[in-house]
DNA sequence: ACCTGAACACCGTTCAAGT
DNA sequence: ACCTGAACACCGTTCAAGT
């Protein structure tokens, strides 16, 4: 019944390594972490295991491409995608600031969990596995090159850039756990789309609140303060906040500020 | 050949829930993520598969599991037991502030990695699955408690503690890599222990140095600064550099320092 | 050089059956 | 209530064989 206009165009297309990455992103947006095997592959792309390992040597390295492929989208996308964003921090700020470019990195790749849930898990299992990757260079890269454009000192370098790509995956990853989470409360309870949202909130804030009081005070009294916070909005705080540290680093004067004026 | 001694006590120890995620600790430790199985678990344990079934629901549960008592003992170091590494920074601070408790902390997580290399993945991974899942609220709680007492706003709470949080998993998990990687460099090379570090750290600086200098600038040039740092004095930087970036936050006049005085 | 597909070793999980 | 262990479905990976 499928068209066979697009019909001999597909099974004549070459298997090549290209072809192999997209399918597997598009098996890990579709089907989840858990629905990227080498059946599924093969079926999808109507060959043997065999042929993908001619052409990847791993499910590791097949992983590593994939996210690769998506973070290179990402980042890729204009700056001024994000600039609505953006202007909500700090609107007398130029659009070109290297604060304004940290922002657009941060924000495409916040951007892109929405169709990619599974790329903060995959992040972090790279850096973890090997810092060096191809993919975390790329993020590193892009952020630490504004980071110099900031004025921080050299020696500064490395820290600075870590501590702003560490917090963007994690709070990108902690946001897709809660997206992803929407997503399976509401389909459990076959709520209309509309509803997802505030009814997950609800949910996430209510696990939150309902750890034991005696134990865990603070979580309790951020529960709430938690609800009432846009996701983006508290995101780019967060960015704001390392860049404040950041631009601390080379205020003449400013270096002691850790130190709070009491004692 | 055993002992009989100590036979009779390890064969009636009834199984437990305890029992169960000691081993599991012991064979992440000692065989790496991939060597906790279920059969390597009911060979230690002298048990079959359902018998584990029955006090764990899911592989996933005794993960968490895991992870929770390696953080809980972690957090539960005293904090004097990390007072060195906190003169590192400021020789003048009182030793009880909030800045140096959660040093403390984050060195408690940092030294924890070097038995259990495996930590920082599993918490990325559990912080992924669910921000509210059993670990991660302990170190939130730790962190929260500490950002309250520096006297930030309420309002930011939750941006302050995520921001230092997300910067001690990610750079742990880093450095655990990096570890990791040392490890398999040298039993690879059959190297003396004391040759692995330095050993290593030219290879991975020389991973990083190795990427094309065109596309990757900015990591080639702090590829060689990485080396002369020490990963403690670094980590404790960032974690320091993410702090004053929270203090701006309560002191007066000092909203809008994100902007550089340039433009 | 590129692809096929049966086969292998191994995994998490279940469940009827025992005590 | 707690444990046994065979069995199941499924996984990543290999490899002799084809073109």
């Amino acid at each position: 019944m499928a068209p066979r206009t697009r019909r001999s165009q597909r099974r004549t297309e070459a298997l090549s390594r290209e072809r192999i990455v997209e399918a597997a992103v598009e098996l890990l947006d579709t089907a989840g972490e858990s629905g990227l095997t080498f059946r599924a592959l093969t079926e999808r792309l109507a060959t043997g295991p065999g042929a993908i390992y001619w052409h990847v040597a791993d499910k590791d390295e097949l992983l590593d491409a994939a996210t690769g492929a998506v973070v290179a989208a990402a980042l890729a996308v204009e700056p001024a995608t994000h600039a609505e964003a953006a202007e909500l921090a700090k609107p007398a700020e130029s659009p070109d600031s290297p604060q304004d470019k940290i922002r657009a990195i941060a924000f495409g790749l916040f951007d892109a969990i929405e169709d990619h849930p599974w790329l903060p898990t995959q992040l972090a299992l790279q850096l973890s596995r090997s810092p060096w990757g191809s993919v975390t260079p790329q993020i590193f890269e892009g952020i630490g090159r504004q980071v110099r454009a900031l004025g921080v000192p050299e020696g500064h370098w490395f820290t600075a850039t870590s501590a702003l790509v560490h917090y963007i995956l994690g709070a990108t990853g902690q946001n897709a756990a809660n997206a992803a989470n929407a997503a399976n409360t509401a389909s459990a309870r076959t709520l209309a789309p509309d509803v997802d949202r505030e009814e997950f909130l609800d949910a996430a804030s209510k696990a939150w609140g309902e750890l034991d009081p005696d134990d865990y005070p603070f979580i309790r009294a951020v529960a709430a303060q938690m609800r009432e916070h846009d996701d983006r909005e508290q995101f780019l705080a967060g960015v704001d906040l390392v860049l404040t540290g950041i631009t601390a680093l080379h205020l003449p004067g400013e270096q002691d500020r850790t130190t709070p004026p009491a004692t």
